[in-house]
Order: structure tokens, then sequence, then C-alpha cells
DNA sequence: TGTACATCAGTGAACGCGCGTTCACTGATGTAC
DNA sequence: TGTACATCAGTGAACGCGCGTTCACTGATGTAC
């Protein structure tokens, strides 16, 4: 074995390229039920490998499930970096983030249903995972918000509040988007908006009233 | 049969009283897994009764699971109605909000993992009697609030939002209270305290800047 | 009130099925010399 | 480069188990007269 990565022969790029399937078909299996429902046997169907194939890889669907969060939660993470970027006044960069959610979910519903559903789901490693990432997400929201010359004099706790605030948003934003039907998606996305709006008002407004 | 209720004798006391302990097992049962994860062979078994005699009830778990979505959400409406109930200034409903929150789960946490975890849970039926449970308290909430007169000039369309967000912001309560063991308690309220501040202080200015 | 019949909540045996896991295996890939 | 041995991803048979559902049943409760 090489120092970190270890030789990556055609062996090697064969199982990874199994993992992947395993990993891409439980996702799809998955926009239909949910992770404690989900069979081992059904997964290796998916993808045309014998039962006990399964054990080469992950050691049950919970450990599986831990590795599903780390692949979904890039598709996140990739939402939330995009949507820091966004320069402009508040209500441009309100109205593109409701867009950037609104296209991230239509681009990986079946990451963000994964989401919603485990995020409170009955799979603990799971539970844990998620909550883990999302509370990374909150750190890198409210590192941006401390960089903000308005939020010079929030406290650290307040400003993680807005930033909890904010990521919280998102994903209740996703997951109404997955649950509208294409013909509510402009009615979903202008609440969307007012939150945002209205949670900046207070924002605005948060240290008059302190 | 009578007009509406049928007659009520021994056989339909009985009756009445095993589909109420089916209920309520499951609930106890759903404190560990999710309602897609529940087997009628467990509920009967917890209950003393043959399988086949779940039959008698219910026609399946979802069918059963819309029926735990009705018995849960009458604990959620009665901690809507309190907090409603309540008086004094901004400051102090926000305080016994959060209270009364902390209040209810304590006492009905089966309950809330329940609606929490099957919210956005595999069982179609269940996520559906849930969001139209939700729907209606966002309307009682908007009502109570079309009532305060600081929202008089206020479109309906942006009350409903606002009311979906106190909705919402009680969940999301509810489940931190849930996930979190009892020394992380005070954090959780002061966290949800200054949330529902922020958005309070939104409200106040929301018509300066529209 | 007493009798004869109807209802129906709960029973228990039986079924076929898909599940997770074990085990010894195969044969292509990797490695040491 | 060639050879001999080691590794290990994927196989396939076998297992015991709990599941949901069917069916004909029992016997207490309900009802008509």
């Amino acid at each position: 074995m090489s120092h970190t990565s270890g030789p990556a022969g055609p062996r090697q790029a064969q199982k990874l390229r199994t993992r992947q399937a395993l990993l891409s078909a439980s996702l799809e299996l998955l926009e239909q039920q949910s992770l404690s429902g989900l069979g081992l046997r059904a997964v290796t169907r998916a993808v045309g490998i014998a039962p006990t194939g399964f054990y080469r890889h992950f050691s049950d669907i919970p450990d599986l499930g831990v590795a599903l969060v780390e692949e979904t939660l890039d598709s996140l993470h990739g939402m939330i970096a995009a949507i820091l970027a966004e320069t402009g006044d508040s209500e441009q960069r309100i109205e593109r983030t409701v867009e950037l959610i609104a296209h991230h979910v239509a681009a990986h519903p079946a990451h963000f249903r994964f989401l919603v559903r485990e995020r409170y789901g009955s799979v603990e490693p799971v539970r844990k995972a998620i909550a883990a990432q999302l509370e990374l997400f909150t750190e890198e929201m409210t590192r941006a918000l401390a960089a903000d010359e308005a939020a010079r004099d929030w406290s650290d706790e307040d400003l993680r509040m807005l930033g909890g605030m904010y990521v919280d948003h998102m994903v209740t934003t996703a997951a109404e988007f997955l649950e509208t039907g294409s013909d509510g998606i402009e009615r979903t996305a202008r609440t969307a908006r007012n939150r945002l709006r209205l949670v900046t008002v207070g924002g605005h407004h948060w240290l008059d009233e302190r």
C-alpha cells in the first residue's frame, strides 16, 4: 500500500464502480421508500450483483446510508457555495437564492428527497451524519454573515441563530419544491422569497430592539 | 343503527378499547422505528391479540397511520390553542410560547416524534394527512394574526406566510427539543426564542420596506 | 321475560415469500523473485 | 520477461425467520318477536 491512496489498478477501479452503482441504485430506490425499509437484496438486485456481494462494500444498510449522506450533501454544499457567491443588494440575492434552490432541487431530486426524509428518520447513524453536515453548513453560513459589515455588532450567538435560520429555510424550501407539483412552483418560490425578506428585515432592525 | 353514533353496547365499547390499544401500542413502537417499518404482527403482539384481529380495525398499516395522525394532531392543536390564548406583550408571549412547546413535547414525546418523522416520511397517505392538518393550523394561526390590529394593512398572502412561519417554527422547535438531551434544553429554548424575536421584529417593520 | 336467530370481534392454522447472513468457492488481478 | 503464489471482488447454495394475508371457526353480544 502506498502512503495515502493505495494502488489504483483495474481491480480497485472496478470495485469503486460497483460501490458507486450500489449508492446510486439505492438513491433511486429511496425515492419511493425510506432507508429503514430499503433491503440489501433489493439494492444488489438493482445493480445486478449477488446479495452477498453487498458485504464487500458496506457492512449493512445504515452504513450505506451514511455513505449516501456524504455524497448527497456534496450537492447541498455546491448549492450553498453558489448562494454565498451571489452579490448585489439583498433583494437580488433573495431572488437568486430561491432560484438556485429550485434549480438544484430539480437537478438532484433524489439527493434532496433523501436528505429531507432521513433528517428525522429512524436510522440513527444517518440522522447523526445529516445533523453534523447541516451543522457545518450553518457554520459556513454564519462565517459569511459575520463577514458582512451590517453584522459587525452582532453577538456570535445571534449570528449563529441567523445562519441556522437560513440553512433551515433552505432545507424547508427544498422540501416544499419536492412536494409541489410543477404548477405550484411559482407560488412556493414567492412564499420562500417572502420568508427570506421577513428574516432579512428582522435582521436589519435586530439591534434596534435589543 | 341510530341516527349518528349507532348503538354503544359492551361489544362496541370493547372494540373501541382494542382499537385504542392498537393505536397507542403503535405510537410506542414508533419511537424506535418509522411507520413504513412497523409490522402488523408487531402491533398485535404488543396489544396481545392475534395478528388477524388487526383487520377488524384497520385495512393496513398506512390506514392505522392516518388514524394516528388525527390522534396526534389533537395534541398539537391543544398546544396551538394554548399559545394563541396567551396575552401580554410580544416578549412575554414569545417566552410563554417556547415554554408551552417544551412542555407539550415533554408531555407527549411519542406524538411529536411521529409527527416530525412522518411529515416527510415514505407513507404517502400519512404525509398527506399531516400536511392537511398543518394547513389547518396555519389557517388558525393566520386568523389570529389577522385579528391583531398591528396587522391591519397586511395582505392576506403576507399574513398567511407569517402564520406558516410560526407553525413551521413550532414544528422545528419541537423536533429540536426531541433531539436534545435534557442538558441542551435551555440552549434550544434560547435559540427558539431568538428566532421568534427575529420574525417578530421583521413583522414590525414589514410594511416600512414594502 | 324467554327464545331463536343474526352479528361480528377475535382465533389459530396454514400458506408462500423475501429477507439477512453463513460459508466454501472461483477466477481475474496483483506481487515477489 | 516468466513463473509461482497471494489477494480479494463477486458467486451461489443453503439456512432459519418473521412477514402479510386467507380461511373457516367460536362464542359472547345484539335483536326480533
